[in-house]
DNA sequence: CGGATTTGACCGGCGC
DNA sequence: GCGCCGGTCAAATCCG
């Protein structure tokens, strides 16, 4: 159940801490992020790109772009938990991004895409509601405060979940 | 030798 | 107030 854009699991409600949008890549979007996803979706529109890593492994060169988005953290008032009126749903908020967070959903076999930009690796975790780990990492440059979330699906673990956020400061 | 990984520890937020 | 959970740090290690 590969509910990216909308958690109805309100009973457990410990994940989601935000809000996806699930876009497809010909679904608009009036934001202007949506010209930044659009740049991604063509950068990684050239299989030239897909490096990968050099395990030599014939991988699928067939990515199939899906979600993303983008949300907004910061002002998380707890104020809607007594939103028991059926679904307090407002996603209208989008007034202000504070960061912006674009999550690509590619069916690949290497799990770290060459997008152009050099990677660090800061952190392994295991979540709890998928078998895979889950990695962090976070641009080489030195003044790039972007970050990257990279995951495995929980159902399809021949999907990679890439997970973006905020935005490059600096050429690749 | 320098820089990227690794892996466990640490921390802060939220829920109960 | 405590415990769960997710995110980050940092020291040791590995690799080029």
């Amino acid at each position: 159940m590969s509910d990216f854009r909308n958690n109805p699991t309100a009973a457990e409600g410990t994940d989601d801490d935000d809000r996806y949008l699930y876009v497809d890549g010909s679904t608009a979007l009036e934001l202007s992020e949506l010209l930044k996803l659009d740049e991604w979706v063509e950068t990684e529109d050239h299989p030239s790109s897909f490096a990968g890593v050099s395990s030599g492994s014939t991988n699928s060169l067939n990515p199939v772009y899906r979600a993303f988005v983008v949300g907004h953290d910061h002002d998380y008032g707890p104020a809607v938990s007594a939103g028991s009126s059926g679904t307090g749903e407002r996603a209208e908020t989008r007034s202000e991004l504070a960061k912006e967070r674009v999550a690509f959903k590619t069916k690949s076999e290497v799990e770290v895409l060459d997008d152009g930009y050099k990677w660090r690796k800061y952190g392994k975790k295991m979540v709890k509601n998928s078998p895979n780990p889950r990695n962090y990492y976070k641009c080489s440059n030195e003044s790039c405060s972007v970050k990257k979330r990279v995951e495995r699906d929980r159902d399809d673990p021949s999907y990679v979940i890439t997970t973006y956020e905020g935005v490059h400061n600096h050429q690749t």
